[in-house]
DNA sequence: GCAGGAATCGAACGAGCGTTTAATTTCCCG
DNA sequence: CGGGAAATTAAACGCTCGTTCGATTCCTGC
């Protein structure tokens, strides 16, 4: 087996499925299968089972966390529409791989699951969020967002735009004429822009 | 066992590990255990392992949609904030039992994993969203909302505000000082409906 | 009070799981 | 070219799963 390392056909093919029908449903010989490997590779390479799993959700947590590190450190946050910035970084981070949103979403449902799933659920929602937050709190600070809205919510808010919709799209997508691809995710980029500043942003005129 | 019916007590069983770790990674000894009932029992109530998830999902299925339901015929859709009152409902309806959010989810997570699984998600998803869609079309074509937003992302951005939060309070919760319970619902309805009023609703007077 | 069907149980079965192991192949280096 | 370590495999093991089955208990109507 030369065209490509065992150990990262094995990764691939657990992501593949673990994203069309989560890790926990997808045994070995099916894994072993789709990479063209004995299952006692996994063994060799992962030690057990949960070690196979748990390295494809720390490479999907490395990504993701990557990602959003390029977003709080992006030079564009400084600027005005830092907001609409935000959205679209978060979007392109979820769009990166395809399988991501499934994984996000899978390791969102497997929290208490097993220790282990729960730290890692914690480490891949915490920390965007916690870093949006702080970043949130310092733009209402110079009056760039509505003073009176909680940032918590705020926070909740934009992840709910970002993240759900590429969880409901495989449901619904066909019956509303909306597919993967770049369009779908610029679409979802500008409406959750609108939707937000719209809603978030202070504004000198109008309404209590 | 004369305290409940037997098949009653296995679909609570069942329902609560379902939500709580997800039905595929339960067991039949675990759940029957829970109910203080013979494993053999879910046999003879529900023929096999696959019509006690059909069961308990189903009757999540109906929860929901009968909810829903209420919310398409609610007089108050006839008022001028139907929208806050869709919005209320929507999410009362997801608090209705405890277990309900995360059974959702794991129906999203599981579409594609079974045809009964891909069925049931679909009717879980697509039928309260094309109601509201329906909704929402009428809603705009009376001016009362902003007429250039596609209706379709207005539906899909209220689903996740309404039902995303659920989904990651339970991992980011104590480190936001949130936890479920009545508060966090109102909360949840007030930011909601505060968000989508002022980025969906047509105003007469600003901006572009 | 008893007969009979419904309800329930504990035990056993076969299948599939993750894992281990011994054997084989592959590869590299002296 | 040959030898030893690394890589890979097929087969087997023990375990747990969902399911089945015969026996037992619990109702209920006569």
């Amino acid at each position: 087996m030369d065209e490509a390392r065992v150990r990262e056909r094995l990764l691939e093919a657990a992501t593949e499925l673990a994203a069309a029908q989560g890790f926990e449903t997808c045994g070995l010989r099916e894994i072993a299968a789709r990479a063209h490997v004995s299952p006692a590779m996994v063994a060799y390479y992962f030690g057990d089972r949960e070690g196979l799993g748990e390295a494809i959700y720390r490479r999907a947590f490395e990504r993701v966390s990557e990602r959003v590190r390029a977003l709080i450190e992006a030079p564009e946050f400084a600027r005005r529409d830092g907001l609409e910035e935000l959205v679209r970084i978060y979007v392109a981070a979820m769009t990166a791989d395809p399988w991501l949103p499934k994984l996000v979403a899978g390791e969102i449902l497997a929290h208490g699951a097993s220790p282990f799933r729960s730290r890692l659920a914690r480490d891949l929602v915490r920390g965007p969020m916690m870093a949006m937050i702080r970043w949130l709190e310092e733009e209402q600070r110079q009056g760039r967002l509505r003073p009176e809205i909680d940032v918590r919510w705020m926070a909740i808010s934009i992840s709910s735009l970002c993240v759900f919709p590429f969880m409901i799209l495989p449901i619904v997508g066909d019956e509303l004429g909306l597919s993967f691809g770049s369009d779908f995710t610029e679409e979802l980029v500008s409406h959750a822009q609108d939707f937000l500043a719209h809603g978030l942003r202070a504004r000198s005129e109008d309404l209590t």
